[in-house]
DNA sequence: ACGGATGTGACA
DNA sequence: TTGTCACAT
């Protein structure tokens, strides 16, 4: 008999949190005066008065509202106080709203699975603490609600006539209330724990929506707000959505929402009920189609991610009318810009929770003059991604350069420059935890970096490059050692009341690290590599902090199977000299990535083990779309493997005998051997 | 000359 | 896969 799907439990506690007017609630913290004010938050303040990315709920009373310009906002507010976001590198810096999200979630993940939606909104899936809380200690048995709890607003609940508050109560102490609310009442008392804590902590206040699954918890967080928590009990559901206009829905709000009401003439939510599940597949698609069928009934399966830091990082301006860039060397100065900005957060990303981010990505938007027919867009590019302002700079320019000429197809060659660019952006994504310590790969170029470092091609290569930061390769030695205990490592640093399930590690024996015997010319080609899987290189030699004493970690494995690699052996340097003419997509770039995208294929596929526990994305190195991936593990020479070091032999090997690691695709391997090639 | 700066996810 | 598009705050 065919059953449904292993539908997630339609009897979750599903929290959405949300914080209210949150950058000005930033703002405030930092000038208190400012509280109780009519007040907003501008960028940029000499167009208009700037515009106004958050306002708060004195000032919205006045009618002003996000998106207008500062200005404006006078005009209908004399009084308001318009607070400037900061500014850093010639552009608006976002960190200080950025750090403040991360106090609240590192307050909201202590209690259940949280998942950082946005800067300023997390989800939590509160099932298991309400269930332990109906079991042991259930709300009909308490003497009083919490204040806090008592301001609920709840769907659907009555109040005639008689206290608000009272009701609530009432409604919290039922006995013989249904299961699925008592659940919700329960989820409902740990929000308001929560939000006062939060309140505690950081200071901000924040609404919540309390309901069976995410889209209702959404759609109720926004119901009562500032500072106010909304329960959704199923049996409020279907009179809810039958009179929510389709719009309010999140994923509605644009063009699909429209295509309801302008193609299908439905209006709100209810109204999609009269279409059935086939019809809707029809028209939007399998997926977009029942996901509508099902939320026209309020079911949502999606679940709560437990992810408490973001995907990528990106940094970005845009430079409207006047400001338009129209020289390359004003765009380079600007990618400099950004790529400052970006290069500080990837640092701070690597030092707090041990995260590298393989790909770069540079968007662009322009314009040419002379050409209103042609509508073509700038094409986004992007390519692995090396560490270190200047290697990230060169490399967005190189991107830059491939996306331009594509834009401006070949006709353009020796023509004057008509073209315009009114924004640019880049950002670092494909993030993975380094699984600190485990790998033995780090363990074994964190160990040689400390020798004597021969120049060779590819040192030559980063000379100048002196950028100040401060990269601890200190302490993920230290998380290395701490594992020789067994202990779970690599908690984010968010996360203060333990392990969380994605983004923790679990080490077993065989990823004890070890210490290698090497002669010192590999030792430096080593280092480079390393160092270029971090993307970092010799120019950010002086900002590691290496440790000098050398970390003596025991072995766990046996004498006989430690191996001393043969002095002056260099078949692999000269494989790796051989592939590394070449640099993945961005065809136009004048320098080489052979080297880093070689070695980010170690980087990856070792983190592909992390990746794997954390059910996440596939792995991967540079890639060209042009057939690059070539090599066929056959093909491979055994003798270059056999002059890895022995623990990188075992996850090779492990790799290309993937029936031992089932999951594991024995092509990847040939990310590590086969560089890209571009004629 | 614009709702900016960021972020996520689906799709071809 | 990469790159585009939609959507969101």
């Amino acid at each position: 008999m065919p059953v449904a799907r292993p539908e997630s439990s339609n009897s979750r506690v599903i929290a959405h949190i949300d914080m209210d007017c949150f950058y000005v609630q930033v703002e405030q913290r930092k000038q208190p005066i400012l509280r109780g004010h009519p007040t907003a938050v501008v960028q940029y303040n000499s167009w208009k008065g700037g515009g106004l990315i958050a306002v708060s709920y004195e000032a919205r009373k006045y009618g002003v509202k996000r998106s207008m310009r500062g200005d404006e906002a006078k005009k209908v507010c004399p009084d308001i106080q318009l607070v400037q976001v900061p500014v850093a590198r010639g552009k608006a810096d976002l960190t200080v709203y950025r750090n403040a999200g991360s106090e609240v979630v590192s307050v909201l993940s202590k209690k259940g699975r949280c998942e950082r939606a946005s800067i300023d909104e997390v989800y939590l899936d509160l099932t298991e603490a309400a269930e332990t809380m109906l079991a042991d200690n259930p709300p009909e048995r308490l003497e009083v609600i919490g204040e806090e709890a008592t301001k609920s607003h709840i769907l659907g609940l009555h109040l005639d006539g008689a206290d608000a508050r009272d009701c609530v109560r009432e409604w919290f102490l039922k006995k013989d209330a249904d299961h699925r609310d008592k659940l919700l009442a329960c989820g409902a008392l740990i929000v308001a724990e929560l939000r006062l804590e939060v309140l505690k902590e950081t200071e901000f206040t924040c609404s919540a929506g309390i309901a069976h699954n995410k889209m209702l918890a959404k759609l109720a967080s926004g119901m009562n707000k500032p500072s106010q928590q909304t329960i959704v009990p199923q049996s409020s559901v279907e009179k809810l959505l039958e009179s929510l206009p389709v719009k309010k829905m999140k994923q509605l709000g644009g063009k699909l929402g429209t295509s309801l009401q302008v193609d299908l003439g439905v209006n709100t939510v209810g109204d999609l009920l009269k279409f059935s599940n086939q019809k809707l597949q029809e028209l939007y698609g399998i997926n977009t189609g029942t996901w509508l069928w099902n939320i026209a009934r309020g079911v949502c399966g999606l679940e709560v991610e437990g992810r408490l830091l973001p995907k990528s990082h990106g940094s970005g301006k845009t430079f409207p009318g006047p400001q338009a860039l129209e020289t390359i060397s004003s765009v380079k100065k600007w990618l400099h810009e950004l790529c400052e900005e970006l290069s500080d957060r990837l640092l701070s990303d690597l030092n707090q929770n041990k995260r590298i981010a393989r790909t770069l990505t540079l968007h662009a938007s322009a314009y040419k003059m002379n050409d209103s027919e042609s509508i073509k867009k700038f094409p986004s590019k992007s390519c692995p991604l090396r560490y270190g302002v200047t290697k990230l700079q060169e490399d967005a320019m190189s991107l830059f350069n491939a996306g331009l000429g594509e834009y401006l197809g070949v006709y353009h060659v020796g023509k004057h420059q008509e073209w315009a660019i009114t924004g640019l952006s880049i950002s670092a994504s494909k993030i993975v935890v380094i699984p600190s310590g485990t790998h033995s790969i780090m363990k074994y170029f964190c160990n040689q970096n400390q020798t004597s470092t021969q120049s060779n091609m590819l040192s030559d290569a980063c000379t100048e490059d002196r950028e100040s930061s401060d990269l601890h390769l200190a302490d993920l030695k230290i998380d290395a050692y701490k594992n020789e205990a067994g202990t779970e490592c690599c908690a984010p640093i968010l996360n203060t009341s333990g392990p969380d399930a994605e983004e923790t590690l679990k080490l077993d024996d065989n990823q004890a690290p070890h210490i290698y015997e090497v002669n010192h010319q590999r030792a430096g080609l080593a280092e480079e590599a390393l160092l270029q899987c971090f993307g970092c290189e010799n120019d950010m030699e002086s900002k590691i902090n290496q440790p000098k004493l050398n970390l003596a970690v025991p072995n766990r494995k046996s004498g006989k199977e430690k191996r001393k690699i043969e002095k002056g052996s260099s078949s692999i340097l000269q494989f790796f000299s051989s592939q590394s003419q070449s640099l993945s997509s961005c065809s136009s770039s004048e320098h080489p990535h052979g080297i880093g995208s070689t070695f980010q294929g170690i980087g990856a596929s070792v983190s592909g083990k992390l990746v794997q526990e954390n059910h996440s994305s596939s792995l991967s190195g540079s890639s060209n779309g042009d057939g690059g991936w070539s090599y066929k593990s056959e093909e491979i020479d055994p003798t270059v493997l056999n002059e890895l070091p022995l623990e990188i032999q075992e996850e090779v090997r492990a790799w290309l005998h993937p029936q031992k690691q089932p999951r594991r695709r024995g092509s990847d391997i040939l990310h590590y051997f086969s560089p890209s090639t571009n004629k």
